[in-house]
DNA sequence: CGCCGACTTGAGCAATCTCAATCATGGTGG
DNA sequence: CCACCATGATTGAGATTGCTCAAGTCGGCG
């Protein structure tokens, strides 16, 4: 676990990165832009454009911050286009990455009632559009719209189901198969041989799976030998159906020539 | 991590252990009791008492299982008292601890609609007592109830921020931090020095911090030297804000010779 | 008294980290 | 167009953490 940010070395306040100019230049959305956040999916057409009211699109650069852990929650933020890095800070300064949200998420937690408090800080990857909402207009129209309330709840049941996946690989997986298991997830859906991009750099899927970088790097290099070819950050994965089998047997123990097999029935916290 | 249940090698299905004889008989409750669990404490009279009529409290054994991951949700329980095991399991059958609750918590999530599936498997930790609400009854009046439904949502972000604080220390801390971490958890608010009982055994506490028994063994070993003792399950903290002090150094690499202080500012993962 | 389960301890090994060097790549400026 | 640099990625070597196996202690209970 444990990787180094790499560049933005202070990442605190939203400080601006690159140089560049065009930073932050908010936009209007509407009720179109909402339906494609998932949250959203299921949420009537009139609760969706009354929330679209004061909705507003941001444009981030790599390394900017969106919120602070500790700070007060005073909208909701939702990716558009783009990744954002959710990060806890301790108090020694030390960052561990929490999550990583992509285009439709939710970033953060949905605000139920007047002076919240980030729980996380935000940062985004890359070049990254967000829809902000504002905080207040939600809380009231959370207590006005059935679905809305339903639409978070379903939110916080899959985010805490994603959460307890997290733990259990963090507990029961080692480095070569939490990486395998992420690329399985990558994998476009129907075929078996396919090829595809890394969503972002191998610092950050590092941090992702909780390793160093040189343990990604050589997980990747085991990973060879089960049909998976990366050059940079395209992968080639040669059968997705043998791969997941082999997920399992990249746990075993490395068998110091004669193995006794406990095959199965390994019982890991319980 | 990982850990052997040591005595339910098996528990699958709703296994009655020790061959006790007077298991889950099924008691009703009153709004009284509900009004213990920590979810409906600011829930209005009239829907605690609504929800309250069909609630049932029983009695569960050591190893008991509640409910199976991937089984439908029928009803919605909480420990009265006791423990309960939260385990998710893998298709190779490798059970992993991913939290444990305790009297006045939830067990699982709180049903929004319909056909619902289990996402874990909740397992008795010793005698136990247990409060189910039928599922239905609960999702008609969460569609009712403004106070009942943000009371589900409080809860769900709570769960949010105790699983994200779980993979930030997994990702983050090793055993002897984790340790010493959640023995600070245990020390009773205010005292400085202080002497408390383990709430469940060694077996269990290492699974809930994901080492293996030996290790959870060998850590407690590391913080006799940082005053705290332990005769099998009685706790003796000689001083709380110095462990809480040393909680960081123990994470500090055990500097072979000269030290090249890299003092603060680690990156962990980001 | 003897067994069993929980816990501890020791020895060796495997996984991962740390440090350090190297390599590839893309962009920059001359 | 090319030398050069910054950044990400890879690789090697050695240190450290945590795991596995195995034995031994301790306390309760039949």
């Amino acid at each position: 676990m444990t990787i180094e940010t790499g560049h933005a070395a202070h990442s605190c306040g939203a400080v601006q990165r690159k140089g560049r100019a065009s930073r932050r230049a908010p936009q209007p959305a509407g009720p179109a832009e909402l339906r494609k956040i998932l949250l959203f999916s299921n949420v009537d057409e009139s609760t969706l454009s009354r929330l679209s009211a004061d909705a507003k699109i941001e444009s981030f650069h790599d390394g900017d911050q969106l919120f602070r852990q500790g700070s007060p929650v005073t909208d909701l933020p939702f990716v558009v286009s783009g990744y954002v890095k959710l990060l806890r800070i301790a108090p020694s300064g030390r960052q561990t990455l929490i999550a990583i949200r992509s285009g439709g998420e939710m970033i953060g937690e949905a605000p139920t009632g007047p002076d919240e408090i980030h729980t996380v800080s935000a940062e985004a990857v890359g070049a990254t559009k967000v829809l902000k909402l504002p905080a207040t207009r939600f809380i009231r129209l959370l207590k006005e719209s059935p679905s809305l309330c339903a639409a978070v709840m379903r939110e916080s049941k899959d985010s805490i189901g994603r959460l307890m996946g997290e733990v259990e690989s963090l507990k029961s997986q080692n480095a070569d198969q939490r990486l395998a298991r992420f690329i399985l997830l990558l994998c476009p859906p129907g075929e078996d041989r396919c090829r595809f991009r890394l969503p972002y750099d191998k610092r950050l899927i590092a941090a992702r799976l909780g390793v160093k970088q040189e343990t990604l790097s050589r997980a990747f290099a085991k990973l060879r030998a089960h049909g998976v070819r990366t050059e940079t950050r395209n992968v080639h994965v040669e059968s997705v159906s043998h791969l997941a089998d082999q997920c399992d047997r990249l746990g075993q123990r490395a068998r110091s020539a004669f193995g006794r097999r406990n095959a199965e029935k390994r019982h890991d916290a319980a």
